[in-house]
DNA sequence: TAGGGTCCGGTAAGCGCTTACCGGTAAGCG
DNA sequence: CGCTTACCGGTAAGCGCTTACCGGACCCTA
C-alpha cells in the first residue's frame, strides 16, 4: 500500500493526480471547490492528497492566478537598540502588524514583512523587490518618497499609513484632527483654560503637522492664546518633553495654562519635569497626551489623552488594500475615528468618562 | 519620447524587450547578471527597465527557478493583550525575527509571517498555506507536532527554535545545559552554597525541561543538595517566581541557600517576594536568572543571569535553514553558546565579570 | 430506440520568467 | 580571401498550476 516516495523533492499536482487515478484539472478543483466533482472523484483525489501531504505551490498558483494572496510590509526598524526605552514607537508597529495580518487571514494572505533601519541604503531596491513578490503594499510611516510611490505603484496598489495619499497610493490614517480638536476644546472650553501650549513631535513627522496645525486652528477657534516656537520643540520621547518644559522655565517663560503634548511619551517626561519643578498638575497646570498608551491611566494624575485605534487601523489598512487589489478603486483617504479619553490631567476629576470624538 | 504606457497592469519582460529592442532572454540575462551581453544591450535595457519601472513577476521567478527568495515564520502570539506584561516574551520573538530577517536579507530572501493565537484551530492548515509559499519554515516555540513537522518536511525544510530536532527536522537553539552548569557550578562551588532550588518555567517548554534536568544533574555533580517538587512550578512570570517563594514560606518551608530561576523574570518575581518577606539577596539567599534582559542590570541587587544570543539565534536559523535549502545537509542539532554574566544576585560584588560559558 | 440535454472530467493553453540550445555574425588565422 | 572559432542573442521549452473548451456517458423524453 505505502509504495516508498517517488521522488522526494518536487511533489506536484500530477503525483496527486496519478495517484487518485484522475486528472491534473479534477485535482485542482477538488482542490479549490470549483466545479462539481463526483463524490467519488473528491474523496479519491483528498485521499490522494492526505496520503502524500500534497501541498500546492504558491509560485505556480500564483502565476497562474494573477494573485500572491500576499502583502508586503514595510516598516522602519529602530536602531540596534531595541531595548533601550523605544519599545513604545515599536510596540505600535506591532500592534499595527498585527491588525493588518488579522484582517489579511481573513482572505487568506500572508504577510511579507520586510523592515528597514535608519541607515539603510538601498531601501527603494529592496522595496522594488518585495513588490515583485506581493499583490500589494503596506509602508509604515514616510519609508518611500511620493516620486519612489508613483514608480511603484505602477505594479502593485500601495497604502501608505499616518501619512497622506498620492495621486498613486491610498493613505490610511487616524483622525489626529479631531482628537487635538477634541482636547483643544475641552481644555479651552470646558476647563476655560485660555492659554494653551504644544509640545510637537519629531518634525519631520506627517502626524505631527497634522496635530500641530489642528492644535494652531483650533485654539484660535476656542479664543485661546498660545505660545508656540522652536522652545516647544519635542520629539516624541519623555526626555524631548521634560526638555522642552525645562528650558522654557530655564530660560524664566512662564508657562500657559494647559499643555497638549504631541504623545503620551511627551506627556510623560513633560509632566515628570513639571513634578520636579514643584508645579502641580492639573491644579496649576493641566496637561494632556495622545496615544493612550498603557501607561497612560497609570500616571499621576492619570493622563486625559487621545486613544488611536491601532490594531484596527491596520486591519483597515488591509482591507482597503485588498480591495483595491481585488475591485480596484476604494477612498484615497481613509480616516479612522480616535476616541478622547478624559481622565484627570486634565482637571476633570474621579471616575473618568469617555466620549466618542 | 514618452509614449503613454501600453497597457497598465500587466507589465511584463516581453514590453520590456520591445521597447529596448531586444528579447526577452536579453532582457532577463541582463537582469540577472548571467552571460556576457555586449555594453550596448545592457544599456539599452537597462534604460527599458528604468524607464517602465518594471519589476519582475516574483512568482514567475520562483516558478521558473524553483526557488521563491521567502522563508516562513511561524510563532505564538500572547493572547490579544499585548500590552499587560508580556512584553518580555514578545520581544523575546522579535528579537529572533530581526535576527532572521538580517539572515535574509544577506541572501535576498523576505519574511512571510504568521503568528497564531492561542487559541486558534487551524493553525497545522494555516502553517501548510504558507510552506506552500515559501522555501522553507521556521517555527518558534512549540508551532507543530513532530508528525505535523515530517508531514510538512516533505515539502519544503523546516528549522524549529528551542525545541528539539526531529528525523525530519533542524533545531537551533542555545545551550542551556552549559548555561544551568555555569550558574550551579558558580553557586555550589565558588560561592559555597550546598543547598540550592531551582523554580521551573511552564511545564511544556522545551528549554524548561532542559533547564531542569540541567540542574538536577550538574547540582548532583557539585555535590550540593536540591529543593524540588510541585511546590517549585512557575510559569515563567514575574508572578509565578513569587508565588512560588510565598507558598513555600507560607508551608513554612526553609529555603535552600541559593535559588536558581527559569528565567529572568522569574528571577524579578522571586527576589521581589524575598524583600517582601525580610529576606536579603544575596546575604541570606542568593538568586540567578536566564536570559539576561535589558532590566536584569538594573535589578537591586543586579542580576547574575546567563545570557542568549537571541538575534544570533535568529540569524543562524536562517543560516542553517539556507543551506539546507540550497544544498541540503546541515547540522539538524544547531546550539549556540551562551554567556555567563556575573553580577552580584550571586553574592559577587562590585564590577561584573563575564565568563564565556 | 433515437435524439437532445446534463454532467463530469480530460486535454491543452497559458500565466511570466529562466535558460538550454542553436544559428548568425564578426574576428582571427593560414 | 576562405575557413575556423568565439561570442551574442534569439527561439522555444518548461517550471506547477488553473481553467476554457470539448467530448463521452448517461438519462430523459417522444
Amino acid at each position: 500500500m505505502a509504495e516508498p516516495k517517488k521522488a522526494k523533492g518536487p511533489l506536484t499536482i500530477y503525483d496527486v493526480a496519478s495517484r487518485a487515478g484522475v486528472s491534473i484539472a479534477s485535482v485542482s478543483r477538488v482542490l479549490n471547490g470549483q466545479g462539481t466533482p463526483r463524490a467519488e472523484t473528491r474523496e479519491r483525489v483528498m485521499r490522494a492528497v492526505r496520503e502524500l501531504s500534497f501541498v500546492p505551490d504558491g509560485a505556480a498558483r500564483a502565476l497562474s492566478n494573477g494573485l500572491k494572496e500576499v502583502v508586503g510590509v514595510v516598516f522602519r526598524r529602530g536602531g540596534e537598540t531595541l531595548f533601550e526605552g523605544e519599545d513604545e514607537s515599536f510596540l505600535f508597529i506591532d500592534v499595527i502588524n498585527r491588525g493588518i495580518e488579522v484582517g489579511a487571514q481573513r482572505h487568506g494572505f500572508d504577510l511579507l514583512i520586510s523592515s528597514v533601519g535608519f541607515n539603510d541604503d538601498n531601501v527603494a531596491a529592496r522595496i522594488a523587490a518585495l513588490a515583485g513578490k506581493a499583490d500589494g503594499l503596506i509602508l509604515h510611516d514616510r519609508m518611500l518618497s511620493a516620486v519612489g510611490i508613483a514608480r511603484l505603484a505602477d505594479m502593485v496598489p500601495i497604502v501608505t499609513l499616518a501619512g497622506s495619499p498620492t495621486p498613486a497610493s491610498i493613505n490610511v490614517r487616524c483622525d489626529n484632527e479631531s482628537g487635538i480638536r477634541a482636547l483643544v476644546r475641552h481644555l479651552a472650553i470646558d476647563h476655560g483654560h485660555k492659554s494653551l501650549g504644544y509640545v510637537s513631535g519629531r518634525s519631520d513627522s506627517p502626524d505631527n503637522r497634522t496635530r500641530s496645525r489642528a492644535f494652531e486652528t483650533e485654539a484660535a477657534a476656542a479664543g485661546a492664546d498660545i505660545d508656540t516656537g522652536p522652545a516647544w520643540q519635542g520629539n516624541y520621547s519623555a526626555a524631548g518633553g521634560a526638555n522642552v518644559v525645562a528650558s522654557l522655565l530655564d530660560a524664566g517663560r512662564k508657562l500657559p495654562r494647559a499643555i497638549l503634548c504631541a504623545n503620551d511619551q511627551t506627556a510623560l517626561g513633560v509632566m515628570h519635569e513639571l513634578a520636579q519643578r514643584g508645579v502641580q498638575v492639573p491644579r496649576d497646570i493641566a496637561v494632556t497626551g495622545f496615544d493612550d498608551v498603557p501607561v497612560a491611566r497609570h500616571m499621576h494624575p492619570p493622563l486625559t489623552t487621545v486613544r488611536q485605534p491601532m490594531q484596527e487601523l491596520g486591519a483597515i489598512a488591509f482591507e482597503v488594500l485588498f480591495t483595491r487589489i481585488s475591485a480596484g478603486g476604494g477612498n484615497p483617504d481613509t480616516v479612522l475615528p480616535v476616541e478622547f479619553i478624559v481622565r484627570e490631567s486634565c482637571g476633570c476629576r474621579g471616575a473618568a468618562a469617555k466620549e466618542k470624538a
